[in-house]
DNA sequence: TGAAGCCATGGATGCCATCGACCTGCGCCT
DNA sequence: AGGCGCAGGTCGATGGCATCCATGGCTTCA
């Protein structure tokens, strides 16, 4: 993990699509050198998964929702977990410090929707409450950060 | 949009560097049908990027925080915002139904750095009060859901 | 029923991914 | 100090891919 790494994390953090002719005219080095590289970034697992970006409401997804989770004293996480995970409308599942135990983003095609996946989520065993919170617009959604050597960090 | 269309950005949410000859296999048309498909949905906006999905603790990002955001009463949300869109460890933003106007996810490396954002937002003109959670582990994150038709939605 | 437009097909062409061979600089061992 | 081995780079070749263009079929609307 060098310069060069961070830089072609970048530059596939903006555009995915990138060639390996084009990573490589962009941080000075040949393709089949870029394309080493990233076989192993993604070998080690930094590289995770290149994903197309939609817009939700093309896709019928129109309502995104922040949901919190409180488990009952004797819940068992996993059992919860593992509730969560086949709920496909969760796009995101932190465990968290507080009070509440998972945050979720979901997204859903409307505020029915959302209702019946309020229900489904606190009918769950292990589930004591929810609080959910409406977002009325997004002001942006996954802007990349530019990457910091961890070594320094 | 039909039902290829919606195939189509299904494949590419799962793997953005898909070729179009391996994505007109996949959907049964051919290379050129399937590059205009793609051309016409990102024209459309509802293709809006590529992304590299990075592992965060790779790239000194190993901590991430939901914060939540009560504005002042006469603040001024348009300059809230745009004092928030400069403060690169956000990366999401969404504004909100509910007394806290505005939630964030954030991503630093270290808890002082977390720290330093949340007196930076505090100190930010109009915001009266932030609510910081803390993400023990990531579960799951941008996980792609299937689309539907939105006309049937 | 006829015409027009949209869209898929198939072929051609130049670029790209990818493999193998070789090179170079550095650390280590003797 | 000198040579060995390795990590990581360039170069060249080849097969596949992106992309453009001309053609032809299907649907839709008058």
């Amino acid at each position: 993990m060098d310069a060069i790494d961070l830089r072609l994390i970048g530059l596939l953090r903006d555009n995915a699509r990138s060639s390996y002719a084009e990573l490589a005219r962009q941080v000075g080095l040949s393709a089949p050198a870029v394309h080493e590289r990233v076989g192993k970034l993604e070998a080690a697992g930094t590289l995770r998964a290149y994903r197309a970006e939609v817009e939700p409401e093309a896709i019928g997804l129109g309502v995104t929702a922040l949901i919190g989770i409180i488990e009952d004293s004797g819940a068992d996480t996993d059992d919860v977990l593992a509730a969560l995970r086949i709920m496909p409308e969760i796009e995101s599942c932190y465990f968290m410090a507080g009070v509440e135990s998972y945050q979720l983003t979901v997204r859903v095609g409307t505020i029915a929707e959302l209702e019946q996946l309020i229900v489904r989520i606190n009918r769950t065993p292990g589930v004591a409450s929810t609080r959910t919170a409406i977002a009325l617009s997004t002001k942006w959604e996954n802007r990349p950060q530019p990457g910091r050597d961890p070594a320094v960090g």
